[in-house]
DNA sequence: GGCCAGGTGTAAA
DNA sequence: TTTACACATGGC
């Protein structure tokens, strides 16, 4: 049994804090999550900006903006269609509760996101964590990849999810903050590819030392 | 031009 | 319960 402690500190001190989720307000942040869904965060800023300049970046006004305009906005993050639809009703959704501050306070807020359409498990747990403050963990491709190849675990989102909240004291501001540095690290050094040059994590690494010979270790 | 990026819903094996 | 596929733009 490996501590995740060690790994966050490596990361820490590589990387420095990430100070997630960047955003000005809760709302902004939960329309990011749904942006970020499988694209690139270059992406959702450029539609992060366009619904900043439109004046969308509230549940009234994304109910009430007609849905090419909705569109054309979101455009840049790619699954434009969906995840407009995704907008529209996660805020009539907030609406329904009262305004955000209301519908993040529900204490089954978690159960309550998931039941609409669009948000699964991720997005709805870094909504719970990063708007909300409250401590759940996320998992995301990077994580599952890198707790693969370094730890050589692997499961199910939530037995995944497990392993981390078992393994660490339930810590809003650690939760967040390792959540951000493992994909920092993803981004930088864990990508599908074999190509892990300069790794903080390189001598933990169980794949590291057979790149050559089992290629086939790094997928998935 | 091909691969990849901070997933999710649906349908079929 | 797992696996395959559609959804779509932008960077390298």
């Amino acid at each position: 049994m490996v501590s995740l402690r060690i790994i966050y500190e490596k990361l820490l001190y590589s990387f420095g804090p990430q100070n997630w989720w960047p955003s000005d307000t809760d709302f902004e942040m939960m329309v990011g999550a749904i942006l970020t869904q499988n694209v690139n965060w270059n992406n959702v800023e450029t539609a992060i900006d366009n619904l900043k300049d439109e004046g969308l970046l509230t549940p009234k006004s994304i109910t009430e903006i007609d849905m090419k305009k909705l569109e054309m906005a979101v455009k840049p993050s790619g699954f434009y269609r969906q995840k407009s639809k995704r907008l529209k009703r996660l805020s009539e959704e907030i609406l329904n509760r009262g305004g955000v501050e209301p519908f993040l306070a529900e204490n089954n807020l978690r159960e309550n996101l998931l039941t609409i359409k669009g948000i699964g498990p991720e997005t709805a747990d870094s909504m719970v964590l990063y708007a909300a403050g409250k401590p759940t963990f996320v998992i995301d491709a990077y994580t599952k990849r890198i707790m693969k190849r370094v730890e050589g675990v692997t499961g199910s989102y939530r037995e995944l999810k497990t392993y981390f909240e078992n393994e660490l004291p339930k810590d809003v501001d650690l939760y967040k903050e390792f959540h951000a540095l493992l994909v920092e690290l993803g981004k930088k050094h864990c990508k599908k590819g074999p190509d892990c040059e300069g790794c903080p994590l390189a001598s933990r690494c169980r794949y590291m030392s057979s790149i050559s010979k089992d290629q086939d270790a790094f997928t998935k």
